[in-house]
DNA sequence: TCCACATGTAAAGGTACCTTTACACTCAAG
DNA sequence: CTTGAGTGTAAAGGTACCTTTACATGTGGA
């Protein structure tokens, strides 16, 4: 089972760079890169601070891939 | 910024043991006693399996508690 | 009483998540 | 052509998540 985000879609789509939104989530860089390019999921907290800075619900931002 | 669970309230009120669910789950035990306790958090990939085991949704078993 | 059942917890080990630092590539603007 | 902005990636280190093994407590029923 492997779970899948649409990270970059929804930060693409407000036209905000990685840098910015890092700065804004306080974050790095390279963890957006990982986690919109799949290298692994973010946690459950940092998720939750995916879907108030996109502002939508979770069913809009992470769904499973079945295998 | 903390993130809580109904996990126990949830599992209990169906009436199951944490052993069962451990087992059907595939999961052992202790990281669902870890996890109602408020140890640590499940991974976002065991958040998926928790919302398919209660068949709820996310915003019904997750939630954070501001500070 | 005694025992099974449910739950709590601890230690040690492996992997995932996230960081800092650093270097690389592409592309558009000057 | 050169520079800066945006992105991709790697290595090393710390912490969180999850496992296996193990022991301990409380409660209800035979």
């Amino acid at each position: 089972m492997k779970v899948n985000n649409k990270v970059r879609e929804m930060r693409q789509s407000r036209h905000i760079t990685q840098v910015k939104m890092a700065e804004d989530l306080g974050i790095t860089r390279q963890t957006i890169n990982a986690i919109e390019k799949g290298k692994y999921n973010p946690s459950l907290e940092l998720a939750f601070r995916l879907l108030a800075y996109f502002d939508v619900p979770f069913e809009q931002l992470f769904y499973v891939e079945e295998e």
